[in-house]
DNA sequence: GCCGTTAAAGTAAACGATAACTGAAATCGA
DNA sequence: TCGATTTCAGTTATCGTTTACTTTAACGGC
């Protein structure tokens, strides 16, 4: 910048001014600055810029696993966004371990990012996390796991309508005796049981409380998970017609059971999954799924993050559901 | 730093002494200061010592394609060796367009990223790119595809040995006329073709050349090239009884092109893929691979820049290649 | 008892930008 | 024609660290 100005005979602030297009400056000398700028190919230090600012252009992504294409698509959805108006991404991933997800939160603030997107993998809020970004005045989005008590934008689905649609589908296709493999106790988890749940109340259909199935792993082991599961299913008196799973993952493993149990999808056994994993229509059966448009809930949630980034006074937290839809395929074709 | 240097009655040069582990300070204040900082849980301003150094402690990763696990894996792997040491990674997703991705390099540099680790999409060194890198001193390290004429290291596998490897696997099952579903015109799918027509030369096998079939998409629309790709082979007079695709996506739409035409995997046609994609092991067919360990890849490309950048004198460019398995499943039992 | 050495801490400048003012010339309205 | 605006540019201080150099005091050897 100083070369800049020595050679133009303006003062670097000039320069400045003309790099944030401030509106101080005569056209002329815009251009000429402009010009100068492009034969050095200068570009400004971000450092310096950050630390007069205070501002690092920077958003901060926690995932519970990158390697899960879902994340993966969120991430690139962001970046989308966030890109073209100068802020870059930075990714942690942090393996589904709550205290893995603190240290890499800490690792963001020190960072001084502008803003965290938090996909969370903890259960409840952990007080210290949202103490310090309280302190730091940073903000943060929660994605797809909302976190009960904790004022702060919300993007994801609507999981409660996810688990009634999914149910719902099930019983239009004939199916009664309809089980649930569920996911883990965080909100999305809980938020399609209760979907199912109340499916099956509003077609007065009862089932066997061992019906619904536990899992540990829903990601990672989520398939060898939905296997087990889906052979305690299939052990019991009166096997399901029908299984909701609370992802494909999870919906893949049971297939699976189900095929080894020389049983037919759909015919013996309907399967819905949620998530529209790739691939899951090249399936031995292709599987129907719920797609929850992760591209967009990456997009508004990189909206989201840079709305409250840009605006000085402090907004009160909103919620965004993105629209889910059911993607029908043979699994459930009967 | 001023607070705990007036706190302490030392001064903020001796405070940040103590942050450095500096050999200067003495047991008791270093203990003094320490205590401090833990009490008022301070963390130094990355943007101002960034200013000072000259590093940002950022590296920077662009690839191909996000969504893709085997680029989830590599971030996933990268992260873990470089958060501990304090780097931060900023990822960029070049959706396959080389001008895109010159775009994310230049925002990168401008970043002042510590080092770039670059999967390009290039099928070569785009001049003005290099040389940007070159005046910046910023070291590269290029992921899984290389680039000829560019003096960087190389993270990646021997994909001559992959196209070897798996080439002579179908011919240990019996197959004679093997096709090839080739990739694009980047280092892995030229390396994979000459692997291919080496183990076919080795056992003096020839094959009319439309078995080598060109796509245009590997990735994001793999599943479908790999369709088309199958189709056009088994549209010919003699359609092969073995195919090798360039990857797994491919190889998966070449399953289903197969099953379409009511053939059986592996009797009439076995088929083998590269990249051992999740649940490639779940299709109706599970999927002979070639697993490329993208973990360890990740680690390796993380590790080579962390020592570029920390070695003050230039070192030669080495190029590191993983070591590769074959993971033999249903599609080439025979 | 003097001087050189070492250990521990401090001083001042610099990194590359921006923010908040200030100043000078040109323009304008009555 | 004169004060008031407006337009355009410059001055100065500052952001939070580190670096290179300096200072001070204590120590030890001869």
């Amino acid at each position: 910048m100083k070369d800049i100005a020595r050679d133009l005979n303006v003062s670097v602030v000039t320069v400045s001014k003309v790099l944030r297009n401030h509106s101080d400056i005569s056209p002329e000398t815009t251009e000429r600055v402009l010009q100068r700028i492009r034969e050095l190919n200068y570009r400004p230090n971000v450092a310096a810029r950050s630390l007069v600012t205070g501002r690092s252009f920077i958003l901060g992504l926690v995932v519970p696993d990158l390697t899960h294409p879902f994340f993966g698509e969120i991430a690139k959805a962001i970046t989308s966004v966030s890109r073209p108006r100068g802020y870059s991404l930075v990714i942690a991933s942090a393996e589904d371990d709550p205290d893995l997800e603190l240290a890499e939160v800490e690792a963001l603030l020190a960072r001084q990012v502008d803003a965290i997107i938090l996909a969370s993998s903890q259960t409840s809020a952990q007080a210290t996390l949202f103490q310090r970004l309280e302190e730091r005045r940073t903000p943060i989005v929660l994605m797809d796991r909302a976190l009960s008590g904790v004022k702060a934008d919300f993007v994801g689905v609507d999981d409660e309508q996810v688990g009634w649609m999914a149910t719902n589908h099930l019983i239009e296709r004939g199916c009664r005796r309809i089980a649930h493999i569920r996911g883990p106790e965080i909100s999305p988890g809980i938020g399609r049981f209760l979907g199912y749940r109340k499916a099956l109340a509003q077609h007065q259909i009862e089932v066997p409380l061992h019906y619904v199935v536990k899992t540990p792993s829903a990601d990672d082991r989520g398939s060898e998970s939905g296997y087990d599961a889906m052979r305690e299913l299939l052990a019991s008196q009166t096997p399901p017609d029908g299984v909701f799973c609370f992802n494909d993952e999870l919906a893949i493993g049971a297939l699976r059971a189900i095929f080894e149990a020389n049983l037919r999808v759909p015919e013996d056994i309907a399967v819905i999954g949620v998530g529209n994993m790739r691939q899951t229509d090249l399936l031995r059966v292709p599987l129907t799924t719920i797609d929850q448009s992760s591209a967009k809930m990456g997009e508004q949630a990189a909206l989201s993050a840079l709305k409250i980034i840009e605006s000085k006074s402090a907004i009160a937290p909103t919620s965004i559901l993105v629209p889910v839809r059911l993607i029908e395929r043979a699994s459930t074709a009967r």
